[in-house]
DNA sequence: TCGAAGTTTGAACGCCTGTTCAAACAGGGT
DNA sequence: ACCCTGTTTGAACAGGCGTTCAAACTTCGA
């Protein structure tokens, strides 16, 4: 039945154009929401970024807090997928290393979120509790992977949960002044930063 | 003439209880904005966590962004002072130690401020560049104390920009998951965040 | 060329929240 | 007891923005 088949793959062509939209509208928000905050950033301006009414946004997102939720997720999908990457690597070093040098990759990719530095209370409870549950997830793997450092003697003794905060703030804050514009380029950043965060300022 | 002086008395205690009456407007929006940012922050919210309707904070204050500068004003101050005491200290280590182990706990205390942490974008455009123009006067300050550490051989040779916003990515970051209730207490985590930021992770 | 499904739009609604204002209230000096 | 100043309040207003909806438009297969 060729009427079967053309209609497969009309409508697979829809919805793939469907998802592209998706994604321009979710790169659209996270921009905006990471830049200014999500309460600082209207449906218009998000709409406009991709030369649209804010009206449409509704045909592919139920409400502008369902926009929040994906992109939690998505940053988040991918953070964890680097963290899970970095475990392949051998010493604890060599994997923290890993991990800053590719959150920070992520955080000022254009595609990319800055995953946990997304408005959280402006969500539903229930996501809420989702979202939190993955973040946590997370940073436990953050400071395990610290803990096994310090274990293995590459690290200082360290209260790992602390550790890992002034990591992880090192890299979301630099959502609040990155801008892909600018002179600084993400790759330098990223070792820059696991070299500070990894040895420290003090010479050895 | 007792009338005089009577009068005066009497305006001084009025001034003073409305000073003190500012201060604690100025405190519990401090609070909010750090915890749940300025957008989310209703006046409601300011007023109700002094006991008060939120007409009264008209009496203080012209309007909500004015609340808004004042914390970034108090915070800032704060700030450059811990900056300008440091700059007393003999050795480069020894100065950004203590602008770090005060700056957490400026922006740990319930009466300080987080000092960079406050939503800049929400002040009109006048005052954003006044903010702006101190927080880089502040920056800039941390960024040649980096740099006379390294220049002393104290610190390895870093790109100062990057390593300032690593410190103050770090330390503005509290304000998003630090809770006076919680176990972790102010002292140490000063402590904790300079060693870090200084000597690293990596056993020398 | 037609029709159906998918997509975008403009107008309108309703809520939230910052702001204004006149009226009530409090306190302390005479 | 009275008044003046400073303070607080409730009601009402105004604008912004998320959201709804029916109507127009676009795309694409038949």
């Amino acid at each position: 039945m060729s009427s079967k088949r053309t209609v497969d793959n009309a409508s697979a062509h829809v919805r793939q154009r469907r998802e592209q939209r998706q994604r321009d509208i979710l790169h659209a928000a996270l921009r905006a929401f990471r830049e200014n905050g999500y309460h600082a950033t209207t449906l218009d301006d998000i709409a406009e970024q991709i030369g649209v009414r804010k009206t449409a946004l509704y045909h592919y997102f139920p409400d502008k807090e369902a926009i929040l939720y994906e992109c939690h997720r998505e940053s988040l999908s991918e953070i964890r997928r680097v963290m899970k990457e970095a475990m392949k690597l051998g010493t604890a070093t060599e994997r923290l290393g890993y991990v800053i040098r590719e959150h920070v990759r992520v955080i000022t990719g254009n595609l990319g979120g800055s995953p946990l530095a997304l408005e959280v209370p402006a969500l539903s409870t229930e996501r809420q509790a989702e979202i939190i549950a993955t973040r946590d997830r997370y940073e436990r793997d953050l400071r395990k992977l610290i803990e096994q450092g310090v274990d293995a003697g590459e690290f200082r003794e360290v209260d790992p949960k602390v550790a890992a905060f002034v990591i992880l703030g090192a890299i979301n804050w630099i959502a609040r002044w990155y801008r892909p514009e600018g002179a600084m380029h993400a790759r330098e950043l990223g070792t820059e930063f696991a070299n500070h965060l990894l040895g420290g300022l003090a010479c050895r």
